[in-house]
DNA sequence: CGCCGTATTGAGCGCTCTCAACGAGGGTGG
DNA sequence: CCACCCTCGTTGAGAGCGCTCAATACGGCG
């Protein structure tokens, strides 16, 4: 499978949920709270003071940060599976990003102390906890070359197959998953102009690459894609 | 002082030689290779298969991402004190980057086996290793911000005060200490070309922010690079 | 049905890139 | 010691990508 270089982007599933020993998923169901979260609604802000950990059990949220001339960058998205909060916990530092449902989400809410606890009694955790920040780490490093060296068309198709990937492992269905955002987000993710954006996924469309209806978008050519997004 | 803002950016000394235990520090001095580097030699290539971890003793490496169409992205310098290496072994990954020295440098090597060692045989070692990845983490996300939503002049100025705290930490001198480094390696960390490097480096020096002498650059007024930093 | 958030399309401009030529400086070999 | 060469640095001109501003269409929800 060609996909495998996607892995270099995207965040894997190094620590998730199913990756959890049934051990620290039990000790999780038993001492986390249920957090649930409206569309649009913020779970915690940039600069605020981090007090649990979360793992999505339903929905997505996306992690943004935002700049004084109101412009935001969506740094993540995390969904079903996904856990998230630590790292600022771990290096006793204040958010980096804020938290947004995008739709409507339910979070198990780990509370730091609890956390702790977790964290020393499982070492399991601790070491996957490594294994994954170090793997992010490359992640973050591509992230990068490919905001500094890759022209916007480049970003916005590999935006769309890591969307996609993303989108497909928590679907819930057998029918073709499209990537559902608003223009805005998916922009942001992309590190482009709302317009811009736009313009470039009537592109996209015209050339039979994307079927989109509304917001709802589908991959019709997977294998063009790719080659847009010219990973190396 | 203001100065804690750049901390954000840059990369701290959590993992460095003089935050290791002494334990630590007599068990590399004993396991480790030294290994000397001359100016612009390679250490390693990215996409290689990792098989040390390296401090730097003495001198001065970039860490540095290429393109096919020959560009280079400059990630990461690391000066003397600093450990580096260790996240595509704890990863399990290739090398996502190539070291190359900038100037005659002397590294310890220690083996990908001793690593190992070292990690289970020191627990302050890994704990330190969890928090230093974390702090990294956000610094990285910051980075990503920057290129994202700040233009080549924002950058610059950040990167000038960067490098400028980096090279004053490890100077042996008590004479105002210059950044010096190539235009080029200066552009590709900024994220910019050459060209507009040297016209944006001419500006700053006609303002009297910066006095230039060859490859050496002198800070003078700190202040103003704050401003232009216009960091949050 | 009307309203408000979202999406689309157009026009114009500015930053930064590329291409190109020239200058300077330092190291090396004769 | 000097001349040459090669790398590095500087400056100019032009072009294009992607941004901003602005106006208009769409569409879901009350």
């Amino acid at each position: 499978m060609e996909y495998t270089v996607l892995r270099k982007y995207n965040f894997g599933s190094d620590v998730s949920w199913s990756n959890l020993s049934a051990v620290d998923q039990e000790w999780i169901k038993l001492h986390a709270t249920i957090k649930h979260l409206a569309k649009k609604e913020i779970l915690f802000e940039q600069d605020s003071t981090p007090i649990a950990v979360y793992f999505v059990r339903r929905g997505k949220v996306k992690a943004i940060r935002s700049n004084t001339d109101g412009s935001n960058q969506v740094l993540f998205f995390y969904v079903e599976g996904d856990f998230f909060g630590y790292r600022p916990l771990l290096a006793e530092e204040l958010q980096p990003v804020s938290i947004v449902a995008i739709e409507p989400t339910d979070l198990f809410q780990i509370s730091k102390s609890r956390f702790r606890e977790l964290l020393s009694a499982s070492t399991s955790l601790s070491e996957q906890l490594l294994v994954s920040l170090s793997r992010e780490f490359g992640i973050l490093v591509n992230r990068i070359i490919n905001f500094t060296q890759r022209d916007t068309r480049h970003r916005l198709a590999l935006a769309l197959l890591l969307l996609h990937e993303k989108f497909v492992s928590v679907a819930h269905t057998e029918a073709e998953t499209p990537i559902v955002l608003t223009r805005s987000d998916l922009a942001d993710y992309v590190g482009t102009s709302l317009e811009t954006l736009v313009r470039l996924l009537g592109e996209l469309k015209e050339q039979n690459v994307l079927k989109i209806e509304g917001k709802k978008i589908f991959i019709l050519q997977m294998r063009k894609l790719l080659e847009l997004a010219d990973l190396h």
